[in-house]
DNA sequence: TGTACATCAGTGAACGCGCGTTCACTGATGTAC
DNA sequence: TGTACATCAGTGAACGCGCGTTCACTGATGTAC
């Protein structure tokens, strides 16, 4: 019936839905407060049955990092190709360059809120257990910060190679963008009653600030 | 031998005791994990004392988001004494300003992060649980967080009054001071190898693009 | 083709442990009369 | 002044529960010879 190729499937399904039951246990009750016995119940398989796919609750939680990682790594990806730097004329400087920069932040925003929206308890998790208890999770999620930040900084850089205006540090630039929306983030799916639309027009406007700051700082006058 | 004035005092101190207990459960093992036991433990009581303090452990929790509330308060008090905004010559606009700016976020931060080095534990759980699994207490804490956000918010107005100069949207400045001074607080206590003067000064220099960028927009060109 | 053996996801019983909560109690202090 | 009662922080035994982990097992698949 089952081929020994069917049975690795099969095991793999398992893996996920482990997974998927960690998450949605992580939504209602936080991560420290997830059991092996709690998550395999939820998963439909015996207690015992868990140590064949992970052999302790972190690994399963760095698990759930790299998914959370790898749709990071697509949203940025996504985003990039929305996000655009259209040259301003000179005068009206200021007021011309936010509208300029809009074109940058907001995209960005829009992507990072609606991946945000469709993988809120995967997201929660990574951005809440970045400085959570588990040292564990610190680490990974750390090292996957690094790595998206430096994809951001990448798109920055190259938004602005063609216009003649320069982000001065754009290391700096991306990890305060990213400080902006996963704050945003978490706030939107823990505080359901305000209104997400609100939340992410005022991080677009936060980061349309900081843009210009930074515009404006290495700026010829 | 005690009066019951002294029993009054004597049961604070047992409160105190508690809370401090907490907090250095907190700091090891995150305040999911907090359970009563542990706590009376290492505060030196029975198990059962725990209940003539607390009726339960999110009301301990909430006492102590009420005295992360109050420290923080005179954090701000104490940086708003030493924020400065001098003003600027025209000519050189951009530099002179980021340098002006400097005098609002520097201090503020230092202040802050001085703050946070010494209560570190207290404002760890403070921000961390912002958006944590216990609705209890992200409720505490947003309530505290937007009074917080009130008094920098005066904070900036009144630094910018006399000035000539006006920030726009105060409010949305001041939450993103916020996020990016707490983001940057947790990163400090999480992560000891990283360098907190360095972290410290980046916090800054994001502060400043924001700020410049908020001035610019609404300057008169 | 048949037989013995290896692999491996999943199982169920059992263990000792820490948990939150209940209960009736202690012993010191203050109050009523 | 003396006696009965109220208050209240702290106690220790006991409870039932969910936890992580161990162990020997099952039953299906594939492999060696």
């Amino acid at each position: 019936m089952a081929s020994r190729e069917e049975l690795r499937e099969q095991k793999e399904k398992t893996s996920q839905a482990l997974i998927q039951s960690a998450l949605e246990l992580c939504a209602e009750e936080g991560y420290a407060s997830l059991s092996l016995r709690s998550v395999a119940r939820k998963a439909g398989i015996a207690p015992t049955s868990f140590y064949r796919h992970f052999r302790e609750i972190d690994e399963l939680g760095v698990a759930m990092v790299d998914q959370a990682k790898e749709l990071l790594e697509d949203c940025l990806e996504q985003a990039r190709e929305k996000m655009k730097f259209p040259a301003v004329k000179q005068k009206n400087a200021a007021l011309s360059l936010f509208k300029s920069i809009d074109g940058i932040a907001r995209p960005f925003a829009d992507t990072f809120f609606e991946c945000f929206r469709k993988n809120s308890q995967l997201l929660h998790l990574f951005f809440q257990e970045q400085t959570g208890s588990s040292k564990t999770m610190r680490v990974a999620i750390s090292a996957a910060m690094d790595q998206l930040n430096g994809t951001l900084e990448n798109t920055l850089k190259r938004l602005t190679k063609t216009s003649g205006y320069g982000f001065g540090d754009t290391g700096l630039i991306a990890e305060a963008m990213m400080t902006i929306v996963s704050h945003s983030g978490l706030e939107m799916t823990m505080f359901q009653d305000d209104d997400p639309v609100d939340i992410a027009e005022r991080a677009i406007q936060k980061m349309n600030l900081l843009l210009l700051g930074a515009l404006m700082k290495d700026m010829p006058v």
